[in-house]
DNA sequence: ATGAAAGCGCTAACAC
DNA sequence: GTGTTAGCGCTTTCAT
C-alpha cells in the first residue's frame, strides 16, 4: 500500500508537508499544495486509519452490535437507518453479530474493543430488557429497540407503540367501527403484552371494551419456532353467527393469515371484514390486495436517531433516557369505511 | 485505553513477554505467563487492531460493499451469510453503502482502502452487470450476486436460477399439470428475462409451451419505483372461460397479488388454481394460506461461499469463475396434485 | 512555509 | 525464557 512518504517522494517534499496538504493546513505553498495533491491523486494514496488511531485514539469506527441473526428480516431497517445516517458522517461502521448468545457476546465486544471503536449501537431484533453482561460499561453505548439491563442507565431508543395504535385505533373508530376483534401476538414476546394493553386502553379511551371471545391467538411456541395458528384461530372466528367489523393483528404476518382465513372462507376484506396490521412490512403490506392498514415501526428513524445520538456520546455524556419514536398509523385498503 | 504496557508494568515484565503470551508463544515459563494473563484480565487488555495492522499490514478487516439502501428486505440473507459465516474467522466485517451512486461508491472505495481492508466482498441486491468503476481494481474482490464490469475478471458467486426453474417445472408436470401460465417480473431487471427464459426451456424439454396469451406482466415501471400490476392480470385472466392450471411467478409478491387476485374472485389455491412462486420470502411463503411452494433463492449459501472465497483470495488467487449456487424448488400447499 | 525528531502500540529480529 | 532495539504510518512539537 502506498504511504505518505511514497507521495512525499513523488512530490519531492517531506512527510509532514504532505500531511499538512490531506488535512487541509492552510500553512501551505499553493504551487506545492498542487505538486502534493497531484502525487496524492497519481500514486491513490489514502491515509492508514490505523496509523490515525495511533496518533489520536480514536477509530473513527462505529460499532453496530445486533442480538441475532434472525430468519426474517424484522428489523433490518434500523439497521438501513443507521447505515443511510452515518454516510453523512466520517465514521465507519463494523457489524458484529451476538447471536443471542452471552458467550459470543463478549467475544463481540472484545472484537469491538480491538478495533478501539468509538461507540458502540446495540440493536436487537425485538423490543427486550437486556441481561446483566450483555452490554459493556467501558464502551460507549447506545441502545435501540431494547432496555438496559436492571441496574444499569443508557440511552435507549425505543418505538412508541402505544401512540400508534391509539392513532389505529382512532381511524377504526373514526371509520365507524364498534365491534373490535384482536389477534394476539406471541406472548413470549415483550411487544405481545405492550400492543395488547395499549389496543385496551385506546379502546378504553372510546368507551369501547375487547370481548374475550374476539381476542385471539395468532403466533404460539417458543421464540424463534414459533408458529402462526392465526389462520386457523381467524377462521373458527369467522364461521361464528357474530364475528366483529375489524380485527387488529399483532403483526402484519398475522394480519395475513387473517386475510387467508377469509379468502378460504370465501369471504372479502374490507367488505367483510376489515383488517389493521402492525410493523408496516411492505413486502406484505403494500402488495396483498387489498394493500394492509397497518402502525408502521418507525425503524428507520430509530437507527437516523441512534446515529445522531452515538456522534453527541462521543463528544460527551448524553441523557440516559428512553427516546420515543413516534409510530404513524398508515391508511391503506383493509379498513372498510362504514359510514353512511 | 489500557496497553500492552500496562499489563506488563502489572506482571512485573517486558511488554514482548506480555505480547509472547497473548499470541501463546510455547517460550515463555509457565509461572510468568499465568501473573501476565492474571493481568490482561484485570485489567481487560485488548490488542489493538491499529497497531497491529501497522506491524504486519494486514487489518483482518474484510469490506462488505452493497449497492442499495433498498426499501424492501430481499437480498439481505447474503448479509446474512456472511456475517454467520465471518463469525467462525478471525475477520471483522465492516459495511459500506454505494446507493448506487458511482461517486458514492468511490468515496466507498476509499473508506475502504483507509482501514486497509484485506478483501471486499460486493453484493448487488438483484442480479446485474457492473458498471465500469464500480470495483477497484487495487483491492481483492468477490462479487455476489452481481457480473464484472466488461473487460475485467473476477471471481463471482450467481444463484443458479435456471436450475431452480427446471425443478419446480419437473415438479408441477409430475404433479399432472400442463397448462401453463407465468407472470413476468419487470422486464428493468436482469432476473426477469432469467427466468422467464429458464421457464420456457423447462418446459419445452417436456414438450410443453407457454401460450402468450397465458403469459402476464407481473410489474411495470422504472427499478425502485415500479408497481405491480399482476393483480390486476391475473383477475383479467382468471375470468377467462379457460386459463392454466398452475401460474408460475417471477416473484412471490407477484405470487401474492395472483393469490389475492383469486382470493377477489372467489376462488381458491391450489383448488381452483395453483401457484408456484420464486425466491422463497419466507414472511409471504411460509405465512400465506395455502403456504407457497417456491423456488428458493441460496443467498445464505451465496454469502457463506463468498466468505469461503475471500479468505482464499487473501492467501492467493482464486479462478475468476462464475461460482454457481443452486436454487432449490420447496413445496409447499400451493401446488395442487392433479394426478387421479 | 517547510523539515527533523520523537512517539503512538505493537512485534520481528536479535541479543543475553 | 526473557529483554532490547528498531520501525510500521502518521502527527505533534519544536526548529529552521
Amino acid at each position: 500500500m502506498v504511504g505518505i512518504k511514497d507521495v512525499a517522494a513523488v512530490a519531492g517534499v517531506s512527510d509532514r508537508t504532505v500531511s499538512r496538504v490531506v488535512h487541509n493546513d492552510k500553512r501551505v505553498d499553493a504551487a506545492t499544495r498542487a505538486r502534493v495533491s497531484d502525487a496524492i491523486v497519481q500514486l491513490g494514496y489514502v491515509p492508514n486509519r490505523g496509523a490515525l488511531l495511533m496518533r489520536h485514539n480514536r477509530s473513527g469506527v462505529i460499532g453496530v452490535m445486533t442480538d441475532v441473526v434472525s430468519t426474517t428480516p424484522y428489523s433490518t431497517d434500523i439497521i438501513r437507518g443507521i447505515q443511510a445516517a452515518i454516510e453523512k458522517t466520517d465514521f465507519s461502521i463494523l457489524t458484529v453479530n451476538t447471536a443471542g448468545h452471552p458467550e459470543q457476546a463478549r467475544r463481540c465486544w472484545r472484537e469491538l474493543k480491538g478495533h478501539r471503536v468509538d461507540a458502540v449501537i446495540f440493536v436487537t431484533m425485538f423490543q427486550r430488557q437486556l441481561a446483566p453482561g450483555e452490554t459493556d460499561p467501558s464502551v460507549k453505548t447506545i441502545l435501540v429497540n431494547c432496555h438496559p439491563e436492571p441496574g444499569t442507565e443508557l440511552p435507549h431508543i425505543l418505538p412508541d407503540e402505544a401512540l400508534g395504535m391509539d392513532r389505529a385505533v382512532d381511524a377504526a373508530v373514526a371509520a365507524g367501527h364498534r365491534k373490535i376483534g384482536y389477534v394476539r401476538l406471541n406472548p413470549t414476546i415483550m411487544a405481545a403484552d405492550i400492543r395488547e394493553t395499549a389496543l385496551r386502553r385506546a379502546l378504553a379511551r372510546h368507551d369501547l371494551a375487547l370481548p374475550a371471545k374476539w381476542c385471539l391467538s395468532g403466533a404460539e411456541g417458543p421464540i424463534f419456532r414459533d408458529k402462526f395458528v392465526a389462520f386457523d384461530t381467524v377462521t373458527d372466528l369467522l364461521r361464528q353467527p357474530e364475528s366483529p367489523s375489524v380485527l387488529f393483528c399483532g403483526n402484519d404476518e398475522i394480519a395475513l393469515q387473517a386475510f387467508s382465513a377469509a379468502a378460504g372462507l370465501g369471504l372479502r376484506v374490507p367488505s367483510d371484514i376489515s383488517l389493521i396490521g402492525f410493523d408496516d412490512f411492505t413486502v406484505v403490506t403494500e402488495i396483498m390486495r387489498p394493500t394492509l392498514s397497518t402502525v408502521a415501526l418507525p425503524y428507520f428513524d430509530m437507527g437516523r436517531k441512534a446515529v445522531e445520538l452515538v456522534q453527541e456520546l462521543i463528544e460527551g455524556p448524553v441523557a440516559t433516557l428512553p427516546y420515543l419514536t413516534a409510530c404513524h398509523y398508515i391508511s391503506r385498503e383493509s379498513l372498510r369505511d362504514m359510514n353512511p
